[in-house]
DNA sequence: TATTAGATTTGACGCGCGTCAACAACGGCC
DNA sequence: GGCCGTTGTTGACGCGCGTCAAATCTAATA
């Protein structure tokens, strides 16, 4: 179980400026500054549960994931860890520490195979002073974040374990969909579905089997048959059930 | 108990423009633009207790705060409330949601007699356009909240009541004084301390009442005695305390 | 296909903290 | 100074969820 951190530095041209060009955050950027954006990057290659960042550590840049998904976790010095976020590929992570020169305040480490692209601080606020269509980028994904980080604190903080995995369930089945059953997948292990609801994988089997019992849902192995979306979104409301 | 929602919107113009040029966000401006921006502005007083904004809805601006304060609340449709952040004189609220058009994550409800000014979504983006410096002072505020929440989420996922508790006297205290006793005073009722903590006055109380039976803090009304604070710093890492 | 490390489930048990309720302590106000 | 609404304290009690441990089940490797 390789744990190094930045196994793979390279600079692999190609992918960088695949990257670079693909993310919505510089959909705005002149293909020139593109160059020279691409020019100061570079690459690397992480096997699963390799650690890309640790907390407490000033991040050298913005992490892009070209491949792979990468998981952001809360740590408590010990054991414990709050999944915070999981990032796709064509997502990118760890923007306010590296523009704040700032310690990372969550550990990033792969949970698939990865390669990314590191855009590097310096980088990133030089095309700040040259375009504004970069800040009108950025400035959204932190307001988005700020909002999603706002959500997940009164999700944490004011609803019970239950009605936390209802509403990620019912996320899961997205806006579509009105009331006739349908199955979703589970886009993580239970295990990490747990941290990212933030209770112990123990618990979320006990819930989901509740969940089951109730009829409202159906588990197997990784796919969830929702059987009456609307009880589900009732006890995600944070509403205690009759029984 | 005037529950009402803007109450006093007005346009003290000299208010306004007090507050623009006090704002970090707006230092780079120049002062000819802060004259265009001011005259977008319009400034409200707020009793005690009344609502600025209700999660849900989409605020009109970015809110600054000239005088007073006021609390930015979580709310869990019925009773129970999370305070997020305690918003004083010359800081700012709802960037995110203003920026993004979004409705507001949470309640703004004014703690203290309050005057503030509003800055027109339409103003900011505006400036967005015009001052690179706005930009990246705009960034620098989102990115510094962006870690806050981290950190938040953290203490609330991931350490119990007691270490939470610890690490907030501890965060009163500030970086200066070594072991020396010294004494802070809460910044807000007990109620509310609580509510910023994450849990209810009752067990905030019996915390209190525990750090003092072991010696580490004496409280008196508002004034909270550290008598040791190296204890009070190991409590805040979520040890478990010899007994 | 045998082996094995990891993921999931289930039960037993305990602790943290919320809830309900009664009371004490203040802070205004007339 | 006495009345009263707000705030803080304390006890009893229960539930949610973490912890520990053992039993399966799954998936990757030899």
């Amino acid at each position: 179980m390789s744990n190094g951190v930045n196994n793979g530095v390279q600079r692999d041209r190609p992918l960088i400026e695949g990257v670079v060009a693909n993310l919505p955050l510089f959909w705005s950027v002149s293909p020139a500054q593109r160059q020279v954006l691409a020019a100061g990057c570079w690459s690397l290659s992480a096997a699963r549960g390799a650690s890309l960042l640790q907390a407490g550590s000033r991040p050298p840049g913005l992490f892009a994931v070209a491949y792979g998904a990468v998981k952001l976790a809360l740590r408590n010095g010990g054991a414990a860890e709050r999944l915070l976020r999981v990032v796709a590929a064509r997502q990118t992570f760890a923007e306010a520490s590296a523009l704040l020169g700032r310690p990372a305040p969550y550990d990033a480490v792969a949970i698939t195979d990865a390669k990314l692209v590191v855009i590097p601080s310096a980088a990133l606020l030089g095309l700040l002073e040259r375009e504004t269509g970069f800040a009108k980028s950025l400035i959204n994904t932190l307001a988005e974040g700020h909002l999603q980080l706002c959500a997940e604190i009164g999700a944490a903080t004011l609803q019970r374990g239950a009605a936390r995995l209802a509403g990620y369930l019912d996320a899961l089945v997205g806006n579509g969909a009105g009331d006739a059953e349908c199955t979703v997948e589970l886009p993580l292990s239970k295990t990490l579905v747990a941290a990212r609801l933030g209770m112990k994988k123990e618990t979320l089997s006990r819930l989901l089997r509740q969940l089951g019992e109730a009829g409202v849902i159906a588990v197997s192995r990784r796919s969830v048959l929702i059987r009456d979306r609307g009880r589900l979104q009732a006890a995600a409301s944070g509403h205690r059930s009759a029984d």
